[in-house]
DNA sequence: CTGTCCATGTAAGGCGTTACATGATTGT
DNA sequence: ACAATCATGTAACGCCTTACATGGACAG
């Protein structure tokens, strides 16, 4: 359902091949929802056999053939759709949390190392996430209504990554500190 | 795997059937992982496949008869390696960022009507949250250090969860104001 | 001459959910 | 009478990833 409604989505700028979305989907929305590209393919199939895309092959010369989607006015509307309803709030589901829960068995010093290794993950991607803004940056530009609004959004997803990455890296220091004293 | 290392966990306590651990799941885990019970079953009979647990028939008299699972020699090595060995980072993963990337088509009141329901939904999340809390406080009863060291794992399962949700109710309020004012 | 870019896909499998089937016992 | 609890599973499907296949153009 996501992945489809962000082809829909990238596809509401202009018509692009499986090979742009893939790459579009890389460079804006990578940070907060990743894809492949046989999965972007199959989900073009999919969404054309339900209208809501339409494709046209497109002959070239010393490079592969490739074909185009574009959405279809069923699309349009499928997508505004979807934007415009309240999405049910999908629960935690965070595996190494399963981690922590068994993590009595261990020693100290193990779960003060776990925590540490997750710390240290964790603050790269901070850091790359900073990359990001970078790029937002440079598209920026233009001052149109259209093109604030398009930027706000975008740096808002990328807010939100900020937000909670830096929320999980506090919650790791006072557990770091917790784990140290605890009873052996 | 997470699933799996998950049952194994359970195990560790005591042994049990897949009905037993559907309870136990929902009363501790919950909260950052749910599973429904025809993937526990299945996920036995992968587990006991793997030799890494051993099952026993029980017959009872006036209920269906039990399938007691317990750890093997070989499940307990494994689960002690899983749970000593950091994870690596699960990327973010969030539909409902999407929604976001693309909302600049909506209107500024239907963005901020997105935002407000999220955030009603979450303060709820927030609220149910807290009685795992009153749940833990119950079981804590033992003073040994085995049961300190189990009661302060689980919490700070909980205090993770705490400290997302709030970290996004921080976000979301930030967010509300920013998109009330958006050009349109 | 090795690797990357362009471009489209197939096949297989893992993880997870929903719906369904069965049937006795106990509580409201 | 109706629903919940106890207890185990099967079948079908959805979402997603990994590995694989193909082949010309172009840069180092």
């Amino acid at each position: 359902m996501s992945l489809s409604n962000a082809i829909l989505g990238f596809l509401s700028y202009q018509p692009m091949s499986g090979y742009d979305l893939k790459k579009v989907f890389d460079e804006s929305i990578q940070h907060f929802w990743s894809t492949t590209q046989s999965h972007i393919y199959k989900e073009l199939d999919g969404l054309e056999e339900r209208g809501l895309v339409a494709s046209r092959a497109i002959e070239q010369e010393g490079k592969p053939n490739r074909k185009e989607f574009s959405l279809t006015a069923e699309g349009r509307t499928a997508l505004l759709e979807w934007l415009a309803a309240p999405l049910p709030l999908e629960r935690i589901r965070e595996g190494w949390l399963i981690q922590i829960f068994f993590a009595h068995h261990l020693s100290n010093e193990q779960i003060v190392n776990l925590l540490r290794a997750r710390r240290a993950a964790l603050a790269q991607k901070l850091a790359e996430l900073e990359q990001v803004d970078g790029i937002i940056q440079q598209r920026k530009a233009g001052h149109s209504a259209e093109q604030v609004r398009t930027a706000a959004m975008w740096q808002a997803t990328l807010s939100y990554g900020h937000a909670h990455y830096q929320a999980e890296l506090n919650w790791l220091d006072g557990m770091i500190q917790r784990a140290e004293t605890l009873p052996e």
